[in-house]
DNA sequence: AAATACTATTTCGTATAGTATTTTGGCAAA
DNA sequence: TTTGCCAAAATACTATACGAAATAGTATTT
């Protein structure tokens, strides 16, 4: 009776969806650069690399074009979308300034017992993160922030805000743009050492917890359902974000934010 | 010489990608209800409707669920999202107030002669399709407004923008719950004369010009460069189809919004 | 009647073959 | 050397058939 059915129960182990696996893991490797920006993407090969038929890659494909992390030239082929420009960067900022302060607006007056406790874990998680070093250290701060502000718009309770934060990916590009600095792939000509600086910027003020502090302050207005502070404060955090990305225009900008009074 | 290479030249009917036009035939069918929400769908039989493989229809459909117009179940098959609840198109039609007032301002700063060209002819087109009968009417319109609203979300020059404006598909959303009220397809017990009646005033406002003179007003404010104004137009364009879906909620709503002083 | 076993259906993934298109590399002519 | 053309190779795209595994439905046993 012990080996009747041997097979069923340690058939496989327990297979999920190939499909969806094959997605994470080609998102993965665009993410951690073993897929460079601009280049092409062959099915046979990576069919080959992942060790699954094509079926699931083109499944994978398809989504990840949707979402603008590839492209398709038809009858050409799959190619890694290039890095953000500074004006896309600068632009995808100034989109997240227009949402994400509602969002924490929303999140204040919204989140449960529940929402509250995970925001409070996640700002635990990522005080715990400042004592790794710096090669790791760089990595859990955007896990950490891309969890952060995902949670915060999952609780504003507006899913087209929350999947439209998604969709922007913009950790992803962060990450992408920090990656191919840190692997000198930037054209030399073109402002390299701006983007350096502006990642040195970025991560090191990450790592004198000037942007962790700004997450706390947002949490704590939040989880004390203050949503004039919540709001004030996740704006002033991503427009310090932005005006890196802006470094010479802000100045000319003298027109007053939606926040203030 | 001249019989060379007749095959060359005439070889196909330039057959495009299969698979594109199979996303967008997928696509049309679940703007048409062909596809009526909440149904399975299933790759043979549309592999054989549509008279194409698995391969492009896997494809279209792993798309489609990356912009939440499909739904997939693991090992249980794809099937057509619903329909998005009254709170869902209340959400969505907040988010569009966040974002596409700036919209409106920055393409008013940056819109150029070719904009402006293709601006005026929208309302044109718009204007000749008042004269259609009810039944082409409402889907020309539709049409019209998807178009008018990429429009502006396009010349505000931020690609962030625009892409989430795209993915909100919020017309598709909105002629979706349109057919199903002509089909009598809502649940009975389910708040059916309000959504009937929102589509009435929805649609009505429409014939009766009123959308297309606000469509006209934010028109006329962005071809003339007229930031402040562009953006108040279409912030009150937008606000009064909100309050379509919010009948009981606005009145509570005591807050100023971003664009008045 | 409930639990179990069996069957049918469907989904998911693989494998392979064929066609269309692009890319490459070489050859000839300018 | 450069330019243009052509054939060959590589690659992308589609079709099709098959099999394994899970779900759903039915029948059987307890």
């Amino acid at each position: 009776m012990s080996q009747t059915k041997p097979l069923r129960i340690a058939a496989r182990p327990r297979r999920s969806i190939l499909s969806d696996e094959t997605y994470s893991m080609i998102r993965a490797m665009i993410f951690a650069h073993e897929i460079v920006p601009g280049d092409r993407v062959n099915i046979d090969a990576l069919s080959l690399q992942l060790g699954v038929s094509q079926t699931p890659i083109r499944e994978a494909l398809a989504r990840l074009e949707s979402e603008d992390l590839i492209a398709k030239e038809p009858l050409k082929g799959y190619r890694a979308t290039n890095l953000l420009t500074i004006k896309e960067f600068a632009d995808l900022f100034s989109f997240r300034l227009l949402i994400e302060p509602y969002a924490a607006e929303q999140a204040a007056l919204l989140i449960d017992k529940n929402g509250i406790r995970e925001l409070q874990q996640e700002i635990m998680m990522a005080k715990e993160a400042l004592n790794f070093d710096d090669e790791r250290l760089i990595e859990a701060i955007t896990e950490h922030d891309a969890r952060f502000h995902a949670l915060i718009a999952h609780y504003s309770g507006n899913k087209s805000l929350a999947s439209a934060f998604t969709n922007t990916h913009c950790h992803l590009h962060l990450f992408r743009l920090y990656v191919a600095t840190q692997k000198h792939l930037i054209e030399p000509g073109d402002k390299t050492n701006f983007v350096q600086d502006l990642f040195s910027r970025y991560y090191q003020s990450h790592r004198g917890q000037l942007a962790l502090k700004q997450h706390v302050a947002i949490a704590k207005a939040i989880t004390s359902h203050n949503a004039e502070k919540a709001k004030a404060e996740m704006y002033s955090h991503i427009e310090s974000s932005l005006k890196r990305f802006t470094p010479d225009l802000h100045e000319a900008n003298t027109e007053r934010t939606s926040h203030e009074r």
